[in-house]
DNA sequence: CTGACAATTGACACATCATCTCATGTGAAG
DNA sequence: CTTCACATGAGATGATGTGTCAATTGTCAG
């Protein structure tokens, strides 16, 4: 069975709800996945990145620093990582989907166009709008996307 | 000159701040574009959606119901028509950018996952909300984008 | 009306991102 | 240790988008 929601043991990266690489091991071994070589490097390059990345960007890392994993591989995993809920898919501000780690709890995000940082966020203003226009407009609402994009202040003050 | 703001004359279409052909065109020529053959048949079939369409989808429908428009003159004019606001780049629920008619004043649609439509709404509830974020996060904002997916009435019941 | 010039076109090359296939390799259960 | 289903990865394929440049064409001045 095993389907309980993994909720990840160590926070130590000091980032709300990051998962270790051996919470990510595990959750994968949990849901029935085989734990090879390639995944560990892969898992331990999307975790080791400090801001959001592109699948490609994991490919060209993890060829540097792991053991050269395939470009197929990298996407799987990526998408097996993102259905457990150790990475989210978001959108940047080009509207290309990134990576960035953690639960996709609320996908709510303050975006960096300039470094492509990605803060969340949990406020979410969203909810009594979303039911209001669902009855307005016979729509069934699954889920939705905030991204608020601008500059952070690291950017602002290296644009001068 | 001819800064100011074009207002469609024109909303027979039924949907708000539809723009026709003819005030598409004028938008066009206003801000000096010359108008092509090529550029009028791109602009009718922009128009004649009924759903958001991808890029390449228009140069499929450009091929068969006008004369033949090349890749690049559809990109490029489908552009120009978005900086205009005649036509707006939204996303759609997989992330890939769509075009759909109408002004971006917000970008904020209600987008089915069964039949692609984006159903603008004005409502914003974002506004404090970023201004508070901003404060605290250092950030400066430059506009947002939200999007909250689901399915239509007629994609419902089309399922059933 | 006509010529001239600059905007525009479109075929094509190229780049990026992503998915699919399938022969080969390998983790892990027994 | 054997077995086999799961996993890998090289390469083909395809979707999307950008850049180039010679040929074409809209528009304006005269």
């Amino acid at each position: 069975m095993a389907t309980e929601t993994r909720i990840p043991q160590s926070t130590r990266g000091g980032r709300t709800g990051a998962y270790s690489p051996q919470d990510a091991i595990a959750a994968m071994i949990d849901r029935g996945y085989r734990m090879t070589a390639p995944r560990r490097a892969i898992i331990a390059a999307a975790l080791r990145q400090e801001r959001p990345f592109t699948a490609e960007q994991l490919v060209a890392d993890a060829a540097t620093n792991a053991g050269e994993s395939g470009r197929s591989t990298v996407y799987r995993t990526l998408e097996i990582l993102a259905s457990l809920g150790v990475l989210s898919r978001i959108l940047d501000a080009s509207g290309r989907p990134v990576y960035v780690a953690g639960a996709p709890i609320h996908r709510h995000h303050l975006v960096c166009a300039g470094c492509g940082t990605a803060i969340p966020f949990n406020a979410c203003p969203v909810g009594d709008l979303a039911a209001t226009l669902a009855r307005e407009n016979d729509f069934e609402v699954h889920g939705h996307l905030l991204e608020i994009f601008g500059a952070c202040g690291a950017c602002r003050a290296a644009a001068r």
